[in-house]
DNA sequence: CCGCTTGTTCGATAGATGTCGAACCTAACG
DNA sequence: CGTTAGGTTCGACATCTATCGAACAAGCGG
């Protein structure tokens, strides 16, 4: 993830769905939420490929637990990188 | 300009064409750069066309002089909506 | 007025992207 | 073991996007 370049993540984060996912993922402090968990209105497949574009991109981790998938943003790493990044999604605008 | 939505300039700042643009006007320290001043690897259409996107997205600001169309960033436009953006993109990546 | 410089616009094209339903996979639960 | 719940994968499709060459427009400099 240390090659991740600055216009993947922006375009990563170019559609509201996406947007909208890792900001609840933001609020919830920490706590890894199933994909399930996060409110969208979109089927389950297009969900799924919104994961898949934010893991690729390094900006969220996904741990198997049992059937579900629990994921969260990768602060520490998105921090580092990108400072300010984080803070720019969180507000909301 | 103050309904661009965050995820509309994250689009518009997903190309690395588009990022070198802004860069490049960003270092030049508030000089308003020609089209043409712009160093890219792109045809005079394309060029063309990001900067309509860049405009589009309200981070560019052109500016006809002559047969010459000068542009700059709209910094404090962005500072004051998209906090930290403009120090994100600047820090090379 | 002619040609050059600077951009824009148009039409075309190839490739990426968002979206879905349906089929599939795999743990967990009874 | 059969069923369900949570996700993924697979086409398929429509739309968007980046890219280009060519044609156009509009100042400017001689």
């Amino acid at each position: 993830m240390r090659d991740v370049e600055l216009h993947v993540v922006m375009q990563a984060m170019s559609d509201s769905c996406r947007l909208a996912i890792v900001r609840q993922l933001l609020q919830s402090k920490g706590r890894a939420l199933a994909c399930n968990e996060v409110k969208l209105e979109v089927s389950k497949a297009t969900r799924s490929h919104h994961f898949e574009v934010l893991r690729t991109a390094g900006i969220i981790f996904t741990e198997m637990e049992g059937t579900k998938c629990m994921t969260s943003v990768r602060r520490a790493e998105l921090d580092k990188r990108f400072p300010g990044l984080l803070k720019l999604i969180s507000s909301r605008k």
